[in-house]
DNA sequence: ATAGGCTGTGCATCCGAATGCACGAGGCCA
DNA sequence: TGGCCTCGTGCATTCGGATGCACAGCCTAT
């Protein structure tokens, strides 16, 4: 039941255990004869080469730690997707660690400070002094849809800003000035990006209202919030909600709630273009996002800074790709 | 920007690494002033232990390595995010693996050996001689949702049989007669539990048809997978449908493809609850599955076997929660 | 036949923490 | 004061694979 060694192997083979290392290392210097005759014999004894050994002596595991909050959010998924693939093709693990409070977060840090990590990617906010220990450590970094300036320190985003643009140019096209803005959580610097810059294309047009609602992230707290929200203030003539579950909240709250029609009444936009929302059920206005992309382009600059340390910090953004449907003219 | 070792510290602290390595154990033996000494110097260093050797010299890693297929499948990140806390409780670390062709499978299989994982669970086909690999190494091994006749392997999954009974009964103590199941594909065991306990208590009841349809898994396949069905057969009375994204799919086909009202054309009931099943779009009526708990077992199961290795298999079953709404009468 | 080059293999050491055993300091009792 | 015991610390070794260096064997060139 234990499990054998290289020593194992190299016993049966009769060859000295650096003859075996070397056969599984494929770094040449060894004869395509004793090779097949180790591989046979490692086959025989079922010997796999132990990853922590080897990790302890290069100094690096090929495992890639990954960190993000609550990922039942329906984004999430999509991006670990793509990274597990980037990742499978490069021959590198994944270390998931999930973080809700604070307390997670320290101990996903902790934990994945213990391991020679070759790079780290992030979804959540791990504070700027622990960023700093990975950096000192010669990890890299990835942070995924957050900038963070700091050297070294690569991300990938979808390009919010550019395509909330582009929501407000459809909207504002279509005749609409008085707005209303769905932003979800305050403390989330994603639907911050997008919100601004809804707004900033609005002030750029001139004429419109602008006006916010913040409220949680998901369908229930954006269907309650937006209901609060028209019982005190009235009906927008549009509304840009940060994410796709929101936007199918104020729909349920539009139609089943206060009896309007969609988008006669009121438009609605959302942003992430989740499967229902191509559904008869909503037929969303939205912006695609790329998210397996997101993921593989996380894992490239990851190798690329695995490659070159000390390179400056690149950003890469990613189109979303405006969805027009009927919930909007 | 070599990271600190224990020597390091040691060093520094004026003792020596087995002392830093036993204040860092918290085996006892190291008095308290000795000890506060050594973490704070730790601290100062920034030292963290290496998990690689400590791993290489107790043989175990404090990993759990996860296998699944696809897990942009709706249900699967609710069962990771209950493994993810249970294992962030346990002072575990999640290594995750996503298959999807045998050369994934294969692929991962391979990594998995590799580490001195505590564990493995899986959600996806591994083969048997793989998981006999994994066995003959002492690694216990958790199947999700899958039976495996296997000494030393348990199993959690939801009684998908029983609750399909008990969708079963409502549909048939409603008067219904002429039942149509969306099974999903075909190679699913999980779907083929639930389609062939549905079927088994009309068996039971008597005096019942049920016909069934293969499709994919999917919103999509449904859809089109149903609407061709009843092209050639006609309307069914009912449609148990073995997810509720192939429910979805048949209740848009239904209204939207063949202007059938719901329930009274067609009564329609799907399988694990997903958070839209509750919705005004749907109002489904499902049988909730208890995904976090699921994932919780698991690793209740996993840490038991591995305080006691020689056990005798168990399998956790939790009940499916039947959740009557409106598209049932 | 011998020198030089090249290829393939083995030896010894290293990575960083855990731990059995030995040993020293200090306390206690006779 | 000496013997004994306890407690805390250090020494040496171990885990399993990677690799620089040495060296043996063989081939070619002279």
């Amino acid at each position: 039941m234990r499990r054998p060694t290289s020593y194992d192997v190299a016993r049966a083979a009769g060859v000295a255990q650096s003859t075996v290392s070397r056969c599984f290392r494929d770094d040449g210097g060894i004869s395509g004869d004793t090779r097949a005759r180790v591989h046979a014999v490692a086959a025989e004894l079922g010997y796999t080469p132990n990853a922590v050994a080897r990790s302890l002596i290069l100094r690096r595991s090929n495992v890639v730690a990954l960190i993000v909050t609550d990922f039942t959010l329906r984004t999430n998924p999509h991006v670990i997707d793509g990274i597990s693939q980037a990742l499978n093709a490069a021959g590198k693990r994944l270390l998931l660690m999930t973080v809700s409070g604070d307390n997670d977060v320290a101990g996903a840090v902790v934990g994945a400070m213990e391991y020679p990590i070759d790079g780290l990617i992030t979804g959540a906010l791990i504070g700027d002094e622990n960023l700093a220990r990975f950096l000192a450590r010669g990890v890299p970094v990835v942070s995924l849809n957050r900038r963070v300036d700091r050297a070294r320190v690569d991300c990938v985003a979808t390009d919010h800003a550019t395509a909330a643009g582009e929501v407000a140019d459809l909207l504002y096209g279509a005749g609409l000035r008085d707005f209303l803005c769905m932003t979800g959580p305050v403390d989330s610097a994603v639907n911050a990006e997008r919100v601004d810059g809804f707004e900033a294309r609005m002030r750029e047009r001139g004429g419109a209202r602008v006006a916010r609602c913040v409220s949680g992230a998901g369908y229930d707290e954006g269907r309650a919030a937006f209901a609060a929200y028209v019982a005190r203030h009235g009906r927008p003539e549009a509304v840009f909600c940060a994410n796709d579950q929101l936007a199918f909240g104020v729909m349920d709250a539009c139609r089943h709630d206060l009896g309007w029609r969609i988008p006669e009444d009121v438009a609605v936009v959302g942003f992430d273009d989740l499967p229902e929302a191509a559904r008869p059920a909503y037929r969303l206005t939205t912006v695609r996002q790329q998210f397996e992309e997101i993921g593989r382009a996380a894992i490239g600059l990851l190798v690329r800074r695995i490659a070159a340390p000390e390179a400056p910090a690149r950003t890469v953004l990613l189109p979303g790709q405006l969805q027009r449907r009927a919930s909007t003219l």
